[in-house]
RNA sequence: CGCGGGGUAGAGCAGUGGUAGCUCGUUAGGCUCAUAACCUAAAGGUCGUAAGUUCGAAUCUUACCCCCGCAACCA
């Protein structure tokens, strides 16, 4: 059994949590953390808001609101998004909490005995109307790496390079539009330069672990030189620095929001923290998407050998995922190029939006989401491949068991599964092993095993269910069970082959698991792990709902 | 030399050295248990271009061409 916990990115709490987070970090997180709970592993699954960012803050400049009732008022928006998508989260919290707040001092304070963290007086971005220091992105100016003119204070969205403000060319207020002064003032800094061999040794040890771009994007900025990187900075809103001088200085949002990762399991016990982040047979899988990875690649890593503690965990891997887009073009509010999360499960419930977002996924480029592809994706795959073959299973259960009295319940009881079909499921069972994490259960062996690189793709192990799905619908009319006077074994087969793919669905489609498990008659069955399972008792179903309507988007594009 | 992603059947995509594949669409046929569903078959591609490595290239190398995103909102 491994331990195994499982963060996403935290989302900012400056608007509802965009689509492309959902199928990006949240539902591959959520497949693996159901897939790793089936299969027994001991699993933790985590995340929250990050309250503390700057354009919340802005935000509630622009509203008249004060920065926490604008991030509680979207964080409450996150868990609702949360709840809808049904996201196991075995917590979703925020990093507004006191034990966030502890945590965060306590490794700062362990980063100033070890010398990670280092005090300098810098030069900083100060705007004289104002009358404050202007941290990271209320400072636009060009981009010293690539030239670029819209560069923010902390990150070029050009070239992707981290900077700090005071690396702008021709830096500009981003309030008033000024050309701030500088002027001195203390601040600590993470000394990833000091950092910087461990850190290598690090990411070479991930070069056959992490996606590919993952990995080289981490490498060229590894390569390109780290340099110590302020942890405080000049704002009033955020976590305070627990320093004598730092008063009007709050911690940097990047490096407290990192550390949400250790704060949350010790909010579910201090036990919990240990067991994930100090044994080292412990696994730590962290979702995020594209334009996250060097603060999850280079800073959290840095943060934590930084620490120069033996005992504590690094990330085993950090999947990123790449963009979603949205008619062929990026999401924008402005442009009115935009679907929020929540319409689409209000509309067509969970399930259905849970499929389609899986069946998209961009995991290895970026995707596209269309009306016309949603239509066209859910009515094939999910209901008349799937939805139809359980449908037309059911239904001809129930009407020969009328006409036919000698076919009841107890007429299965004698009966096994063809082994054919018993290798049909396993296989399927394998595949979908192999796309998610590589290790398949033991006996799901297959024959010719070679030994290529692993591809983790939860949307081509989603696909597989389908695949099985049209051998299931293939298989009833080879043998044509309505000419048959005696079609028990295929009726039996036919069964298992839907039980078992409500346990494969019981990782992506909770619910239709559950609903499959109701018209089965089998609703308190315990799922033995994530390979073949018989289902001896045959119920023949009374009422058969179908579990899916067929959707028609023309009467539905209203947004 | 800005950065990044991509060019494989009408559309959307899989496929990292060995007979070009999947879904949808099209055409023809079958079936009739089923949500106008399902099954079978066919048509349709010189895998962006050129050169190279190789017994063999969609896949490796080099050069080139083309498309998409990159003010702000925005994972």
């Amino acid at each position: 059994m491994k331990k195994i916990l499982i963060a996403t990115a935290w989302p900012y709490v400056n608007g509802k949590i965009h689509l492309g987070h959902v199928t990006g970090c949240l539902l591959p997180a959520d497949i693996f953390a159901r897939y790793n709970r089936l299969i027994g592993n001991d699993v933790k699954f985590v995340s929250g808001s990050d309250m503390h960012g700057t354009p919340t803050a802005v935000l509630a400049q622009k509203e008249g609101k004060t920065p926490i009732e604008v991030a509680n008022h979207f964080h409450k928006l996150a868990q609702e998004t949360i709840r809808m998508y049904n996201i196991s989260f075995d917590l979703y919290t925020s990093t507004a909490t006191d034990n966030h707040k502890e945590l965060v001092w306590e490794i700062f304070n362990r980063l100033k005995e070890t010398g990670g963290i280092i005090e300098k007086e810098t030069e900083q971005t100060y705007c004289e109307k104002e009358e404050k220091f202007l941290p990271d992105r209320y400072v636009e100016g060009v981009c010293p790496k690539c030239g670029f003119t819209g560069a923010r204070g902390d990150q070029c969205d050009s070239c992707g390079s981290l900077l700090d403000p005071t690396d702008l060319i021709n830096p500009k207020c981003k309030t008033c539009g000024e050309t701030p002064k500088r002027k001195l003032t203390k601040h600590m800094f993470l000394d990833l330069e000091k950092l910087s061999p461990a850190l290598s040794k690090y990411v070479d040890s991930k070069k056959n672990i992490w996606k590919t771009n993952v990995f080289n994007s981490t490498e060229s900025w590894i390569s390109q030189g780290l340099i110590p990187r302020a942890i405080t900075r000049d704002m009033d809103y955020g976590i305070p620095v627990p320093l004598e001088g730092y008063e009007k200085k709050v911690i940097y949002v990047w490096m407290e929001a990192l550390l949400g990762y250790l704060s949350a399991p010790k909010e579910l016990g201090e036990e919990v923290y240990k067991k994930y982040w100090y044994d080292k047979t412990s696994e730590i899988y962290i979702f995020i998407g594209k334009d996250n990875i060097p603060f999850h690649t280079v800073i959290l890593p840095g943060l934590l050998l930084g620490l120069n503690d033996d005992k504590i965990n690094l990330p085993t891997n950090i999947v990123s995922n790449e963009f979603l887009n949205l008619n062929n073009d990026k999401f924008s509010k402005s442009r009115n190029n935009f679907i929020e999360a929540d319409y689409i499960v209000s509309k067509y419930g969970t399930d259905i939006a849970r499929a389609y977002l899986i069946l998209i996924m961009p995991e290895y480029s970026d995707s596209n989401f269309t009306w016309e592809n949603f239509e066209e994706n859910i009515n094939g795959s999910l209901i008349d491949n799937l939805g139809n073959m359980v449908n037309r299973t059911l239904v001809f259960l129930k009407n020969i068991s009328k006409k036919n009295p000698n076919i009841t319940e107890s007429t299965f009881n004698n009966l096994s599964i063809s082994k054919d079909i018993e290798k049909m499921i396993n296989e399927t069972y394998f595949n979908i092993s192999e796309y998610l994490d590589g290790s398949a259960g033991n006996n799901l062996k297959k024959d010719d095993d070679d030994s290529k690189t692993k591809k983790i793709s939860f949307s081509l192990a989603f696909k597989e269910i389908f695949i099985l799905s049209k051998e299931a619908n293939k298989y009833f009319d080879t043998k044509k069970p309505w000419k048959d006077d005696a079609p028990n074994q295929t009726i039996y087969d036919m069964i298992q082959i839907i039980f078992n793919i409500a346990i494969m669905l019981s990782i992506f489609l909770p619910e239709t698991k559950d609903r499959i498990f109701s018209l089965l008659g089998c609703e308190s069955k315990t799922i033995n792990g994530f390979e073949f399972q018989e289902l001896k008792e045959i119920h023949i179903p009374d009422n058969i709902e179908v579990l899916f309507k067929k959707i028609d988007i023309d009467e539905n594009i209203d947004i």
